[in-house]
RNA sequence: GCACGGAUGUCAGAGCGGCUAUGAGCGGGAUUGCAAAUCCUGAGACCUGAGUUCAAAUCUCAGUCCGUGCUCCA
């Protein structure tokens, strides 16, 4: 079944094509880097990882960049703020980057551009709009001029520029600029007293937000490329502004094949901000949270819906990458021979149970691949991999004989490390995967002092002494302990 | 105000012309002295009104309500 993709520019979900055969060019607004990456970066990158990783799983031969934006009124605020340097600043939180995305096991993009880097391509394309008359110098900078393009504008958010000119209200004014029109945007900004700056055919100064990514990709992809994404915030004014400076500079339109936003990451149903307090960094999180378990909470959901990210959120999360971690170690291990035999066919209308559970099982393979092609459904590819890992688990213990158990335990593994492994990214490696857990150190000091505690409790049920019993489990709950009963005896582990 | 998106069981949330998912919660059962954990199983929903159709949660129109953007923001 062919890809389909939402593309914000047509409003709809479109039939994906690239530009050459097999090949994607894909550009993704990177981070401002001026202080660490929070959880709607994380969401960001994630929705793109499953994305790249979707595509090259298809076959397509993926070149992924995104960029670093390391020159910003932001990185300038910050460092003073801080008293150091920006370079120091902007080094630092690169690091940290990369920190937070490998360990939410974000495939690394192809390159990371950084803008400091493209000033000279900044200013050719700004001279070529001005040549253009599609911009002017003012006494601040370079603005590009929107009158010389009117029919652009809206072309993500659908607004027309009178809508955009009364809903400003009391904003535009006293700004200081010459520039002609509050709705024009700087490619160019003069220099300001202390701040980094570069020489230009308009003085010494600095490049504007939104003329960084148009120069970025055209020097990876050229004039036009298949996909373009980044937060849905960015729609309006950066993309916009995208479009009016790549499609005016090369006279290509569209530019971009491929529009792809990301929905925004909601705290406890508030809008995550600063100001609210519920700011979440993504290194904090990973504090009390497993990696995987919110890699698992943020997939598991359509990229373009938004999230409400809260306890029960995550306690779902942990239960069910639990549910398909415990499945695949279980199905490792049921694996005892290297050359498993051949298994029956896959029938759903069979009689033979295990026939009938490898049909449901390719049956869900597909559905896994159908939800990915339509628009990187996660949420539904995640849906088919937990009716997969009930149904293996199910086939698993359901008494086959060695043999089979191991063809079916080979088929599984197979299955899961395709869907859950290389396409959503959330299984370790078969190595972690099987590794015994280490032991708590805490558990270590406590050990003696509970086992003595489980024997007198053992004792105590054995004479029906459940008074004292339960006495016994209160004591241990009280030391932090949770007693799981089984037939084989009571087992303990830290809550 | 304008623009974009949404309204599905108790909750989260997929499906988007005929069959409805997934998970939590709740009911029943197995194991168990009880609890926890695990497994099996059951009930339960498609905002309102009109239209198209053999058939509508799904398409069309109207309405109501909600979210987001229009300002640096992933």
């Amino acid at each position: 079944m062919p890809l389909r993709l939402h593309d914000t520019r047509r409003r709809d979900k479109v039939a994906f094509t690239t530009m050459q055969p097999g090949k994607v060019s894909m550009y993704v607004c990177g981070v401002t880097v001026y202080d660490r990456c929070h959880l709607g970066h994380a969401r960001c990158y994630l929705a793109f990882d499953l994305i790249h990783r979707w595509l090259e799983f298809s076959g397509f031969d993926v070149h992924y960049v995104q960029n670093f934006t390391d020159i910003d009124d932001k990185i300038i605020n910050r460092a003073n703020e801080i008293g150091g340097d920006w370079r120091a600043l902007v080094e630092e939180n690169i690091a940290t980057y990369y920190e937070d995305m490998d360990a939410l096991n974000i495939l690394r993009a192809d390159d990371y551009p950084r803008c400091t880097d493209y000033v000279d391509d900044m200013i050719r394309i700004t001279q070529d709009l001005i040549d253009k008359g599609n911009a002017y110098q003012a006494d601040d900078g370079v603005y590009f001029d929107i009158e010389s393009a009117p029919e652009k504008y809206g072309a993500l958010t659908g607004q027309s520029i009178e809508a955009v000119r009364s809903g400003a209200g009391g904003r535009v004014e006293g700004t200081g600029s010459t520039k002609k029109d509050h709705k024009d945007f700087a490619l160019w900004k003069a220099a300001k007293p202390g701040e980094p700056t570069w020489e230009s055919p308009w003085g010494p100064g600095r490049p504007g937000w939104h003329i960084e990514c148009t120069a970025m990709s055209m020097d990876y992809f050229g004039a036009q490329f298949d996909i373009h994404g980044g937060g849905h915030d960015l729609r309006f004014p950066h993309h916009e502004a995208e479009i009016f400076q790549g499609e005016c500079h090369t006279g290509c339109s569209p530019v971009v094949h491929h529009w792809l936003h990301n929905g925004f990451v909601n705290i406890d149903g508030e809008k995550m901000s600063k100001s609210l307090g519920n700011f979440w960094t993504i290194s904090e999180i990973l504090k009390s949270v497993d990696a995987m378990v919110l890699r698992f909470a943020l997939i598991n959901a359509h990229y373009r819906s938004p999230i409400d990210m809260n306890e029960s959120l995550l306690k779902d999360a942990e239960r069910n990458y639990n549910r398909v971690l415990e499945c695949y170690v279980n199905s490792l291990k049921s694996m005892t021979s290297n050359s498993p035999i051949s298994l029956p066919n896959p029938d759903i209308t069979s009689k033979q149970p295990l026939s009938k559970s490898l049909g449901m099982l390719e049956k869900m393979g597909e559905g896994f691949a159908k939800a990915m092609d339509d628009d990187f459904n996660s949420r539904e590819a995640v849906a088919k991999v937990l009716g997969a890992v009930r149904e293996m688990s199910k086939t698993l213990s359901s008494g086959l004989d060695e043999i089979d158990k191991d063809a079916f335990a080979h088929y599984s593994v197979d299955w899961l490390e395709e869907t859950a492994g290389l396409v959503l990214g959330i299984l370790p490696t078969r190595e972690f995967a099987l590794l015994e857990p280490e032991e708590d150190p805490r558990k270590e000091q406590i050990s003696s002092e509970v086992e003595e505690l489980l024997i007198l409790r053992t004792e105590a049920r054995d004479s029906k002494d459940w008074d004292k019993a339960d006495k016994i489990r209160d004591q241990l709950t009280q030391l932090g302990v949770v007693i799981v009963d089984s037939a084989d005896g009571p087992t303990w582990d830290l809550i």
